[in-house]
DNA sequence: AGAATCACTATCCATAAGGTACCTATGTAT
DNA sequence: ATACATAGGTACCTTATGGATAGTGATTCT
């Protein structure tokens, strides 16, 4: 059975055609997922977030928040002055997927152990270099 | 106050060294995304997987499935036949985790039509290249 | 005999991520 | 007066990564 795989919105996001699917390659992004996360408790300049987001670069920032604000996940609020200020805060559809992400965050860091452990035993497994007494 | 941005298991998917970064940075993929709720009712064959993930090539389904594997979300088991068979199914902790991608899937297909949206909007007032009557 | 199935592997190339440097405009410090 | 700091970027370049194409070996199907 098919049906459970298939949404009631018509929409299945296993076709690459399906807007969903676009929707899906933009989400799938390590700075897509921790920027909406850190805005999740409301507004943030683009300085505030580049500290947060720890070894992002300005150009990937810059970027991310573009993408975001193209597909009405983020607002973004000009301040005409000298020097300038931005801000930026997650609109309702926006808000509405940070919970989803967070859920996904919070899953990371409580597994976090559980998989480095898999990751270690993998590559024991696999290298096998360690002179063995 | 950032007690809230922290979770209660001491990782920090914020900071680039902490384990829990690697982890979402190991989420950050449509093809796990899709591989996982692909498994997520039963075990499936390379091939089946292969039809099911449009687009997919072997090359990224070989890789996505053994990243998986290495992390401990992808059992394999080998049939020692010929042709060969190879059946691949979500463990526990790739269960737990099929729920919330799950979650992002039927999000990404409910909200397709709002971002498309958006992103005609975004191409309409930057683009501008229509001839205004 | 030739094609297809099956699960991969190897190789190449285009794109994207990532790093560094620089730019605008002002106020402050020297 | 020159230099620096702030703030929010952009431009340029290098290096990973994703994705396309083709091939492997053994068997069954037509």
């Amino acid at each position: 059975m098919d049906s459970e795989d298939r949404s009631p919105f018509g929409y299945d996001a296993f076709r690459r055609t399906c807007p969903s699917h676009t929707v899906l390659e933009m989400l799938a992004s390590k700075w897509v997922y921790l920027t909406v996360c850190a805005l999740r408790r409301g507004r943030l300049r683009n300085g505030e977030l580049a500290r947060k987001l720890e070894g992002i670069t300005p150009k990937m920032l810059t970027q991310t928040l573009r993408m975001l604000e193209r597909d009405g996940l983020v607002r973004r609020e000009v301040f005409a002055v000298i020097p300038p200020r931005v801000e930026y805060e997650l609109t309702e559809l926006g808000q509405n997927l940070a919970g989803l992400l967070s859920q996904i965050r919070s899953w990371a860091e409580e597994h976090a152990p559980e998989i480095k452990d898999a990751r270690a035993r993998a590559s024991a497994d696999h290298g096998e270099m360690g002179a063995a007494p």
